[in-house]
DNA sequence: GCCGTTTTCGGCCCGACTGTTTTCAGTCG
């Protein structure tokens, strides 16, 4: 596991010799740091008492000694010195919108402005615009930034508790006193974010069980509840229930509110006590006489009601996968070869596998030339012929350009299997030039897939501006298929327009958008999306077996 | 601050966009 901590320190040394100003490359060495522990998962106690960090390339002398000081007294002098010089509060004002370590430096120096709050005030009063290259529309920009950053406090990616919740959960589980304990809440929905972690757990002596825990885990005691919270400040509570009420208590907290006043209503009608010992959910809703409603789809009374006429469809499991699309390799930005993704891939059940890396456009993940394209082309033909169990196609992840057009000449184009088209640049044009930028690339008869839709990044990104139904009913005139990216920061399309886009009738694909071995499985985390937004099997693409993707996707495009 | 053997100094990934820029600096992906 990498040191979260370190990877942080060695991030904010970054940032703040940037606002200062020095030699941008050394700056960088220390995100690249950062960034090779966080990303290869570097054990930098083990390195550093074996004395073997100074062979890993992107360690030199200086960082050596300082990792050394850190392993050795848990911080980095050269840290402490820096944060006196430089207020650490600064890093939170590069991480708004338009403003970089330079903009920083100038509001500090010229205006004094240290926090994130005291930029909101100065945009408000009009004593930012006296500053060179602050303008109204950056004013905006900046408000903007700041109001998302506000909405966003408190909530988390699911993927920065699994790990937490999955062995606080096994922790609970191994004590025999406890019967039973699940995860609730949001979390169990499968919500984009979170802003909590509930667990609840049953025993038949929950308030005995529940002082032990208290004092196991460091948690405050309210009645039978614990409250604490992870490392990353997510709150968690738990619940200790007697074991009667435990399925019905996991139903309530599991919510939505929505959805457990409709289903409340029910159980008034027909006349079902909330003290019957159920066995299961399943049970639960057998007793009503309707038809069980997974987790995911419990977020409005609309799930009830195709519950009471049995019309909730199977929805797609992770085992209904087969075609592992949209993926990196080392040609462009992705951390490992070709055959390496693939590998992986057939290790997770998949059959076959198409490589889209970055297209010519987007320079900084060096991405393929024409030439390139040719050359690993011939690759795949190998890779192919020498058949190692999973099929692999040609595909590209091809930047949408600002006019909407495609990213390569036609006769290029017509060489891939898949066209992922995606927008990775001139995100701040108007709502209607986007859409617009965006059907042009529907339009083309060699775009397979539509990527990432919408541009987020949950928590910290807002959307482009993008009329998505527009986009979405495009789709459906030109039958093209849309993505759910599932890398956990886009999970877009979102679940709301899954359901939006089924009900016109789209294909819709599931990619992990994975640059490395060890994120292929993140696309299991779209099939929750999916499951989300009501799709089976059925409405995925990469649910056909190869002969079927061929068939019915590429010789279509 | 890191790297390297046609360099121990001089590069480090780069191109597009935006603003108030009259020729470029800052930000972003």
């Amino acid at each position: 596991m990498p040191d979260k901590k370190l990877v942080k320190i060695l991030d904010n040394i970054s940032i703040l010799l940037e606002i200062k100003g020095e030699n941008p490359f050394k700056a960088r060495a220390y995100s690249n740091a950062a960034t090779l522990i966080r990303e290869n998962q570097i054990d930098i106690e083990k390195e550093v008492k074996d004395g073997t960090l100074g062979n890993i390339k992107g360690f030199g002398d200086a960082l050596v000694k300082k990792l050394t000081e850190y392993i050795q007294t848990g911080k980095i002098s050269y840290y402490e010195k820096l944060i006196i010089e430089v207020p650490e509060t600064l890093i939170d004002i590069t991480k708004i919108n338009s403003i970089g370590p330079k903009k920083t430096k100038l509001v500090y120096e010229q205006l004094g402005i240290k926090s994130i709050n005291e930029l909101e005030e100065a945009c408000l009063n009009g004593t930012l615009t006296k500053l060179k290259g602050f303008t109204d529309k950056t004013i905006e920009i900046i408000l903007n930034s700041i109001a998302h950053k506000k909405a966003s406090k408190g909530l988390f990616l699911q993927n920065t508790v699994i790990e937490y919740a999955e062995n606080l959960l096994t922790k609970l589980k191994l004590d025999s006193q406890i019967v039973d304990a699940e995860i609730s809440g949001s979390y169990r929905r499968f919500a984009e974010t979170i802003s909590e972690l509930q667990i609840i757990t049953s025993a038949n002596n929950p308030e005995t069980v529940c002082v032990q825990f208290k004092s196991i885990l460091g948690a405050e005691q309210t009645g039978s509840q614990l409250k604490l919270s992870t490392n990353e400040n997510v709150p968690v509570t738990i619940d200790f229930v007697k074991t009667d009420e435990y399925i019905f208590r996991l139903h309530q907290s599991t919510g939505s509110e929505e959805y457990i006043s409709a289903f409340n209503e029910l159980l008034k009608e027909k006349n079902i006590k909330s003290d019957f010992p159920f066995s299961s959910e399943k049970e639960l809703y057998t007793a009503l006489a309707i038809q069980y409603v997974p987790p995911e789809l419990r977020e409005s009374g609309m799930a009830l009601e195709k519950a009471k006429q049995f019309t909730i469809p199977k929805l797609i499991e992770n085992a209904d996968l087969k075609g592992m699309l949209h993926v990196h390799s080392t040609w462009s930005d992705g951390k490992n070869t070709i055959l390496e993704m693939a590998l992986k891939a057939k290790e997770l059940g998949f059959s076959y596998i198409a490589i889209c890396d970055h297209s010519r456009s987007a320079g900084y993940t060096n991405g393929l030339s024409i030439e390139r394209v040719q050359q690993q082309h011939e690759e795949i033909d190998k890779l192919n012929s020498d058949n190692h169990g999973i099929k692999f196609l040609k595909g590209i992840e091809s930047d949408i350009l600002a006019d909407g057009s495609l990213d390569y000449p036609e006769e290029v184009l017509d060489k891939f299997d898949v066209v992922v088209a995606s927008v990775h640049s001139s995100f701040s044009m108007s709502k209607s030039q986007m859409t617009k930028r965006i059907i042009a690339a529907l339009a083309s008869p060699f775009t397979t897939i539509l990527g990432h839709p919408t541009g987020r990044l949950l928590t910290s990104r807002l959307p482009y501006e993008v009329d998505i139904k527009e986009i979405i009913d495009a789709a459906a005139d030109y039958g093209k298929i849309i993505e759910i990216n599932s890398n956990p920061y886009r999970l877009d399309l979102s679940w709301e327009n899954v359901i939006y886009a089924k009900a016109k009738g789209i294909k819709i694909a599931i990619n992990p958008d994975s640059h490395k071995t060890s994120t292929l499985d993140d696309v299991f985390i779209g099939v929750k999306v999916a499951r989300k937004g009501w799709l089976e099997a059925k409405d995925i693409v990469n649910c056909l077996d190869y002969e079927n993707f061929l068939k019915e996707i590429v010789s279509k495009t």
